[in-house]
Formats: C-alpha cells, sequence, structure tokens
DNA sequence: TTCCAAAAGATAGTATTACTACTAACTTAA
DNA sequence: TTAAGTTAGTAGTAATACTATCTTTTGGAA
C-alpha cells in the first residue's frame, strides 16, 4: 500500500492520490497549478503525437509556459514519461485491490486482475488532470520505452519501477495462492501485465500477429489470457 | 521460403544470405564494401551505446566514412534498426526450418522452436559481417522499438515486419498441428517469441519480474515457456 | 584508350532538439 | 523596508538529423 498516499473527500467528492517516487522529478508536480497542467497536457501531446516527437518545447506552447518551466519539474522527458507509466501502474494496483477486496476465491482474484488489464479503461473521475483512458494507450505503446533504456539499472537501483513490479508481485501472490506449487509465478505475472497491453497493440497495429485482427474485440485478449493462465497453473 | 534468397559456397565455405525488403534501404548495402561496414558496425555501436545514443556521425566516424556516405543507404536510423532486426527474424525462421526438417511430431517441433528462441545465440559462422550474440541482445532490448513507433502503420504496409509475421505465423501453423482445435494459435505464438525475449531482458536488468532472477539461467526460460504452451493447447 | 555514368567522398549548411545559464520580477519574513 | 529566497522568462549552446552541392574515383562500353 506504499503508493497510495491517500483517498480523500474535497468539495464533496472522491480524489485518489498516488505517492510518487521523489527521484523522479525536480519539482513535485502535484503541488502547483503549472505541475499538474504539465501531466495533464504530456499525457494529451504524447497521445497525440507520440513520444519521439514529442518536446518540453512543443508541451510547453502548449500550455502557455516556457521550456525552462517544464525543466523545472522534469529533468528530460524520458522520466516524465516514467512518472506517467508509473502513475498508471500504481492506479492499476489500486484498482486491483479495490476490485479484489473481500473475494475470497484465488481463482476470482487472478481472473479480475487479468480482466482489470485486459479491458478497455474508462476515464477514472476520482483522479482529476488524469485521463486513464489516453494514459493506457500511451501505456501500450510507449509503456516499454520506459525501461528499455541504457539506464535501465541506474533507475532500477533508483526504485522507479517500483510500481510495476508491485503489480507483478501482487498478481503472483495471487497465482501463488491458486497453486502454491506452481513453479514460476513471477514471470506468469509479467507475462499476463505485458501480453494484455501488447496483444491489444497488435490488435490494433498488426492484426496478423493474434487471432483477434477481424473482430477488434478486447474480450477476446481477455479469453485468451484466461485459459493461458488457469491451463498453466492447473487450476479451474 | 520468401525471404532466404540463396545459401552458396564461395572459398570452399557455406554462406547465407536473406532477401531484404528494398523499401528499407536506398541501395542496398549488401553490394558494397561499406553497406557491408554499416551494417556490421551498426550492430556493434548500437550493442555498445544503445539505439537513442546511436547517430549516423558517430557510425560514419567508426567506419571511416562521412555522415552522409551513410544517408546514401539507409533514410534514417530507424530504417536501419528495422532492417538489422527483420533480418534477425529472416535468421531465426531460417533456423527453426533448419532445426526442425525431416521432423514429424509437430509436438517435437514446437519444443524445438520455444528452445531456439529462449536459448544464448552463438555467432553463426556462415553470416560473414553479422555477429548474431550482438545481434540477439539489441533485438532484446531495442527490438519492439522497431515497430513501437508512430508509424507501424505506414510501415506495415510496405511490408516492413513481414519477417516477424512470417515467423510468428510459422510457429502458430506448428500449434495448430500439434492441437488443431485451439483457439488462438497466432497470439500464442507472438506470445512466446515475445517473452523468450523480454523475459531475457527482464532476467538481466529487472530479476524480480521472473523467477530466474538468482539462477541467471537462460534455460529456466524454456522451461517456462514449455510448459505454459503445451499447457493451454493441452498436448504432451 | 578514352569517355561516360554511377558511386563514393568531402564540405557546408539548416532547423530542431535538449539542454544550461543568467537575469528580472515577485514574495515572504525579519 | 530590506534582504533572502522563490519563480518565471530570455538567451544562449552543443549536438542531432538531416539536405544540398561539388569533386573525385572507378568500372565498363565505344
Amino acid at each position: 500500500m506504499f503508493y497510495f498516499a491517500e483517498t480523500f473527500f474535497a468539495d464533496m467528492d472522491l480524489y485518489l492520490k498516488i505517492r510518487m517516487n521523489e527521484k523522479l522529478f525536480l519539482r513535485n508536480p502535484e503541488e502547483t497549478e503549472l505541475g499538474k497542467n504539465i501531466i495533464r497536457y504530456s499525457i494529451m501531446l504524447i497521445h497525440e503525437i507520440g513520444f519521439e516527437a514529442f518536446t518540453f518545447k512543443k508541451l510547453a506552447v502548449k500550455i502557455g509556459t516556457t521550456e525552462a518551466g517544464v525543466y523545472r519539474y522534469f529533468e528530460n522527458k524520458h522520466l516524465l514519461l516514467i512518472y506517467i507509466v508509473d502513475w498508471y501502474w500504481a492506479w492499476q494496483e489500486y484498482r486491483l485491490l479495490f476490485h479484489t477486496n473481500n473475494v475470497k476465491k484465488p481463482e476470482t482474484k487472478l481472473k479480475k486482475a487479468i480482466t482489470l488489464l485486459s479491458t478497455p479503461i474508462v476515464d477514472d473521475a476520482s483522479t482529476p488532470y488524469i485521463n486513464e483512458t489516453l494514459l493506457y494507450e500511451i501505456v501500450m505503446s510507449e509503456g516499454a520505452k520506459s525501461y528499455l533504456t541504457r539506464n535501465v539499472t541506474e533507475y532500477n537501483e533508483a526504485k522507479l519501477f517500483k510500481p510495476y513490479k508491485d503489480l507483478c508481485g501482487r498478481i503472483a501472490d495471487i497465482i501463488t495462492e491458486c497453486n502454491p506449487k506452481y513453479k514460476f509465478p513471477r514471470s506468469l505475472a509479467s507475462t499476463i501485465i505485458e501480453m494484455a497491453h501488447s496483444q491489444s497493440f497488435y490488435m490494433k497495429n498488426l492484426p496478423s500477429l493474434t487471432d483477434f485482427g477481424k473482430s477488434k474485440d478486447e474480450a477476446k485478449i481477455m479469453t485468451f489470457l484466461v485459459d493461458m493462465v488457469f491451463s498453466t497453473i492447473k487450476v479451474l
């Protein structure tokens, strides 16, 4: 529960706030209007033009500030990407906890986990200035770039990938609950998370790498994964 | 067999040559010394400094030519990446055909396919100027960047991802041979290919996402995948 | 042997990117 | 009221990702 700093009431609405690793930023973007705008508009802009074409200059123009203004919050665009991707994984972990709370059967929990990861995202009203639908698509097409870098080791030592690992660990624990004898719970968990996103990317962009090309039906990804996972751990 | 242009004798040695999609380059790098050096040294340089830090300037210095010289062969560094990644997938398809030739049992073929994809690569002497060991590591850590781009659709229409798709299709066919009733052969095939590489990347860089962190033993990735795949298609 | 075309090489230039450094303005606290 | 700290804006720079042009080399046909 490390990352879920607080859920609180304000103006009659329930808000979700996630505590982010401080090494990700120079100044906490949640604390100022400009900071929140940087997050909100970078999600929109990365979604719109893609991460390679995304620059702090373009972002600054979009939110009516200067390049230097953005650099005061984030050292570079790669750390900003990790910030929003981390936010997404922490949010997914929160969703998993929320939806499996009081569920007793580990099989039901595991199925829920797969469903949550492989079903289209609708915007979460309890997170102002973050559009989860766009974020989901960014993670799908740019997410891997957060760790596919020369700095993986350095970033990993700074715990920048903790949210992803936490989510993976939690799913691995559910797998172990289902079948304590299964030998590869962590690898199976990372396979679920990865495939939920990359099968969806393939379906949209390289359909012949999947069996869902014609229907473009996300529900089939869930069916594929549920079948694979439960066959593998030999539980029904 | 589209991509395997020729295997031929020259100076008493057997060489393997792969026919590449002409839209990848401006001038065929296989036809000149400079072209072959571009391929050979770009594999070394990308492996050494990573794809983001890799530039045509640095490459030109390394092989003793000018930036403009490299630009005569490749429009940009992204197409050069796709070239070498495509080469890798075509080579893997060739290896698969070679090693499953005359094998009757589809289960044996499938197991061989998984083994070939998830076992460390030793340099193939029949391919001069290409170091497969380095190439394997590049595909592991940069391969996804070839299709994680705004141009996926355009590149896909130009058939630039054909080698990957062909390999996927071939593995899917073996899966169907094993169990004609299994519903998701293509998705399972792309899962095998993806996971063979990304579990290996995780093992090296983010070990807690796998169950092989301590041993760092690639053979366990194979065991994990073989178990998962055969459980899923319900054949032994 | 000469002549031609194509390839390679050298040089220079441009717009953009990814920053850094400095300065001006504004706020707060003594 | 003034000194100190905070914040934003301006102006630069080195590197990147190209393009354009001009010269030299080379290999083959006339």
